[in-house]
DNA sequence: TATGAATGAGCTTTCATTCAT
DNA sequence: CATGAATGAAAGCTCATTCAT
């Protein structure tokens, strides 16, 4: 079934590049992880870049959908953005190798001419971005604040402590982290006037 | 001179590695962009990931020297910050390549078995970590904050941002972006209640 | 019906295999030509070598066709042997696709063991052979002459100005072309005194 | 040294070609026959394209050198075609599978973009013009021949009956096979009258 | 009869590394 | 100290062939 051979390179693909990277990972490799032989990976893609990009817009979809469900429930803003940090938080606690993966590559040369990886996180941050703006016209935030330099701090605060617990071999979600993270996120907003 | 032959190496290997990642750039590559043969990066160094590790070496200990110059100053809590804050996007600025480099490989899988590549700044954590250690005694933060994971998000706050001003080809200190940084960063020490 | 799917094969072959050669010929890509999926291919033939002959083999007995027709005729063998010519160089320019196939593929190396491609042209020159030997017998022909050696020359005077036409993409048929092969050809009787 | 690694590459590579063609041949093959490692094929070329035009190059030059030679010798027109036949022929005897090589790739697809194989010959059939331009302004040739087109056909009266001789594995120069080809290709100067 | 997803052997090519100079 | 010609292991990729439908 057409469906299933892709299940199966995907899962495969996403265990392999993690561990390895993606240049150390051979397609011998991802064929080996995903229970198939190599050339149904030809079959089913160009190439190795293309396999790849698949994998990673597959799960960039799906990390957008984290972000999204958040901020469309109806809620009070501090409330959505608790939501949304332990959410993402538990997201990369389930996804730890994908995780990784993005991580990885998120800020490297570009895979493909046309295709710049941290493009497909795009959507993402245009996300961010909004529920930053309605922050700001509700006087929550103050007006001199930049805001997609503001979207792209608050990522930093997530995932940099996250993908250090990864690489330490810790979980990300003990408890005194999560709280350290939620409380220097939440702080961001506080107030308007700089220190 | 040996001197000149290192450094000649040593800044050829950076332009190269920023551009085209570890493993894109070839042994060719370095020595066309170092100025010297093939041979002679043999000749310096035992192989590819020694002379990686040397480039990654070097440039950590710079970028250490960064934070320590700044938090051996004497002067008040919040004045080290704004400094360190200031003084770390500036170098960002002037160091765009190695930079970018860092961020590209800091999370990835390890290079030599023995030596994972963001051990290089564990020295810079530590820094940090001293400060903040010293700002949490002084009352500046929660008792309550995880130092550890908090020096990660304050990572995390100016380094994200930087990369993806780099990403998207722009100055890192546009004022403001700088402003903005700055801004977030120091209310995360302000007052210790989640809000 | 079987007819139109084979047919379908072989005209879809002839076009891909003398657009590409054999080699660069791809089964998907004479699947494409020919309208016909990849599995058809392999359901009518058991594989590409047979394939291959099949085409050739087809083409062999359409070509020896012309020169069985003509030779034929009752005629002068003057007349036999201009016939000959126009018919053959007007074959040519009707098949040009087929006739560069033939150009390309029958002095190459064995593609099955048992069959040198140029053995299908075998009946050709045979027939070629009973005609010049009536003209050496009608004394036409000089007795010193290597009928074999001869066959093989008028098929190069023929052929060679032919498929320099087909790659310099001009018409074969050319009436000075055709003229300057007819004279060149026909003057290869005229007496028996070597200069 | 230089010279000599590009030699063995080069007779090596001859060897290789000719008896498996050129995509039945793989760089392994031309390595082993040439008694080089692989790499150095890729050292001294940019890839089996490069290789296999450097190795027709090199052999078209060496056959233009042939008609050359015998052109530009002071001689009366009928012994320099007579001596062009024989010289032509004992190469062919000489340089029996760089011939095939020839033979097998002349009309076949562009190799290179750039570079069609029989635009390598060009000199060669620029130098045959040249001399049956002027038998033609000497009287020898008739008026209405197109030379072009009899150049071409006298390169086919020659390279055939050698082709056949070798595919079947016989000498060219049997003495009944070089009388006849002298006598058909001289026959096609003789009177301008078409029978 | 006809199909096309799946296969894997075998190819071209890259490139870190060595070593004679 | 420095060089660059030579190496060969390992990678990405192609494509003739098979077989369940």
């Amino acid at each position: 079934m057409a469906r299933s051979t892709l299940d199966a390179i995907y899962y495969g693909a996403i265990e392999a590049f993690s561990e390895k990277g993606y240049n150390d990972t051979s397609m011998d490799y991802v064929a080996e992880k995903a229970g198939v032989a190599k050339g149904t990976l030809y079959y089913n893609f160009k190439g190795k870049d293309e396999l790849f990009l698949y994998v990673m817009k597959r799960g960039a979809h799906s990390l957008t959908d984290v972000i999204t469900n958040v901020f469309d429930q109806p809620a009070d803003p501090v409330t959505k953005w608790r939501n949304y940090i332990s959410t993402q938080l538990a997201f990369f606690e389930q996804n730890r190798s994908f995780f990784r993966l993005i991580m990885q590559n998120m800020w490297g040369p570009n895979l493909l001419e046309s295709v710049t990886l941290h493009e497909l996180f795009h959507d993402y941050f245009v996300r961010m971005d909004q529920e930053l703006q309605k922050a700001q016209e509700l006087g929550l935030l103050s007006e001199s604040m930049d805001i997609s330099t503001l979207s792209a701090s608050i990522f930093g605060m997530l995932t940099i402590p996250a993908i250090r617990s990864i690489v330490h071999d810790l979980p990300i979600d003990e408890e005194k982290r999560v709280n350290s993270i939620t409380h220097t996120v939440l702080q961001s907003f506080k107030g308007g006037e700089t220190i």
